[in-house]
DNA sequence: TTGACATATGAGTACTCACTCATATAAAAT
DNA sequence: ATTTTATATGAGTGAGTACTCATATGTCAA
């Protein structure tokens, strides 16, 4: 016998962590910005003005909840975007915002 | 002339502020539970076994961020979802999170 | 091998934020 | 009028977190 409840529970606590990857400014530029295509550390360091340290901080979340996935090539480490229902919650928040200007 | 950049940055600032919204544990069952419908704040308190004084503190956050709607009735408020596109982005993050297990 | 470069990571810090507790406000009931 | 009930809210606290700084690790070049 299933608790239903607390599933339900659970399926909303798995809502949050998914938007609260959402919910961090540096994160989302980062998706933002691997949203076209692959990128290496430094370049994603220098795109959004930030020290490598704290985009390395954010990749690693980022890995860590299978948002983005890391290649090695030689000295550097090239970031994707993983999922493409990532995309997809990343383009709904973001037309929604820019239209709506909630 | 219009600068850009700084717009995009503003929008992903929007943007980073509408997931906010979904990214708390108490504000995502205050949603799902306003979803069937309105009630009111101890309703809401009771079926979510949170202090009143805690649902408030969250539903004034919503309020302020046009999420929800407040009417007075008598001695009692009662609050509803505001906007379609709340319900709309809440549904896609939850179907995804549930699906997916991320 | 040594040095330069690219990335990762632990420790410490400052800030945010969700809560509790106490209290204020307001409406109904007695 | 006083009490009870419903909600709101300010102050304070503790937990979480995004950063900096220093340093470790790993890779290529000389």
């Amino acid at each position: 016998m299933h608790d239903h409840k607390h599933d339900k529970l659970q399926d909303i606590q798995e809502t949050v962590k998914l938007f609260k990857i959402f919910s961090d400014y540096t994160r989302l530029r980062i998706i933002e910005l691997l949203y076209t295509g692959e990128q290496c550390v430094q370049d994603i360091a220098d795109s959004l003005e930030t020290s490598q340290s704290a985009i390395s901080h954010q990749l690693k979340l980022l890995r860590d909840m299978n948002v983005v996935s890391a290649r090695k090539e030689g000295k550097q480490v090239i970031y994707s975007l993983q999922d493409n229902h990532i995309k997809e919650i990343f383009l709904i928040g973001y037309s929604h915002a820019t239209e709506c200007k909630i």
